[in-house]
DNA sequence: GCAATAGTGTCTTTCAGACACTATATC
DNA sequence: GATATAGTGTCTGAAAGACACTATTGC
């Protein structure tokens, strides 16, 4: 065509860490890789970015097409592209997060036999960073492929530094929530407690949560009320159409 | 070769947001373009990366050879690929930082005839993000070239974001400093004014700080002490080898 | 002594943590 | 009524903003 065909050029790639909340942990889907390179690990999902469609776009076809799924929280995390990370051959790959409720990952985990939701596991406290390793309950833990265990941290991290001045807490839960389970959010993604008077105060100072005047229920003792994140407040939520 | 060349495959490039701290504004260097696309524009200093070399290598060489820069605070800020950004054809880019001294950036604006030192034009408050503009007493505003007006704008807001947890700002500062000078970054950085004695306190209380004993001279006024970052907080000054 | 800025002491306000208390559902 | 959790009132302590004050340089 022109200069640009000088040169040898990369493939590019989209991974994409489909992450959600699950017993206090943040989970994440992977999938079984039953073709060279790493058959037999673990991956995240991912594919090739066509040559005319945008990164995001790329993000968004592969999450409909691998997890059939819409409404989910779509952001770009972070390029990796060391020239050994893909022993095929030259492969940069741009990871996105896709943030959603557990029920959300729960079934697009059930739509293939090679996919599992694993908890993991995060070696080093606060901002500080590095690579996570992932396990299940069926396999235990589970040997990640290329340099998905860097992703795995780097989506932590990123997740970290976002959870107080962003709305990402929430694409972790279903529309209605109580503010338990925006809590048991936040400890899991920091991973350390924090107190419940002190946190309620804060996230409802914030002016972005709004009661909705009904209760969970069944549930033995006294129902806590159900809150939404405000109209108004949700439309930031896919005002990321930048780029 | 292999599977990978079963698709057409994008050019990836990198772009570097070589920035630093003037007059109470960011600042950031910009070359003309004397060939198209976007001939007479102004735009980032950038490059095709390598089919061998890590986006990090990639990142490090250009800034040596674009600005004859070693030393500098490199971080890759995020990745473009708009399949319209560059006329020429699908052009990936994954943008840096080069965050350095303001003498540093006015050597490397100084080693070619093309390059410019702009100010940021930021029409957004907080963390809210959105395209920046750049202007210089020289030209007035700068038109941009491809999409450097959103990159500009990614760079301030994840400047902002990482101001307080991170030593981002030290890399804006010569190896010794005064207070003062820590608070006019803060405050260039966020758009805002700090309180003197708060600031002091916080950043004191971090203890990254050492006073080295030495004082500046010859401003006709009480001279400030000289302080720099601990030498064992430097390190993590250029320990982010990953990827 | 004057000008100008460095650096500090202290009061007030704000907000997070701690802890105990009340409220309310199921059983 | 027992149990378990929801939700709140209030005390305390840490840190930020405000403001004034002292300190130190060149002239």
């Amino acid at each position: 065509m022109n200069e640009l065909d000088n040169y040898p050029k990369p493939s590019v790639t989209i991974d994409l860490v489909l992450s959600s909340v699950s017993n206090g942990a943040l989970v994440v889907l992977l999938q079984k890789r039953n073709i060279a390179p790493f058959k037999g690990k673990w991956g995240l999902p991912g594919g090739f970015v066509k040559i005319d469609e945008s990164l995001d776009a790329a993000a968004a076809r592969i999450l409909s097409y691998k997890a059939r799924m819409k409404d989910a929280w779509v952001e770009q995390l972070y390029s990796f592209g060391n020239p050994q990370r893909d022993p095929r051959g030259r492969v940069i790959t741009v990871a996105y997060f896709a943030l959603m409720p557990l029920e959300d990952l729960r079934r697009a985990c059930a739509a293939a036999d090679d996919l599992t939701i694993a908890s993991l596991d995060v070696p080093w406290q606060g901002e500080e960073g590095g690579p996570a390793s992932a396990s299940d309950e069926a396999h235990g833990p589970l040997p990640l492929a290329f340099d998905h265990d860097e992703i795995l941290g780097m989506a932590v991290q990123r997740l970290r530094g976002k959870l107080d001045y962003s709305k990402i807490a929430f694409a972790l839960l279903p529309k209605h929530f109580t503010l338990r389970e925006l809590q048991d959010v936040h400890e899991a993604i920091l991973k350390r407690p924090l107190n419940k008077p002190a946190f309620r105060r804060r996230l409802l100072d914030k002016g972005w949560l709004e009661a909705t005047g009904e209760y969970e229920s069944g549930k033995g003792f006294r129902p806590a009320e159900l809150y939404r994140l405000q109209p108004s407040q949700t439309s930031s939520f896919q005002d990321r159409k930048r780029r």
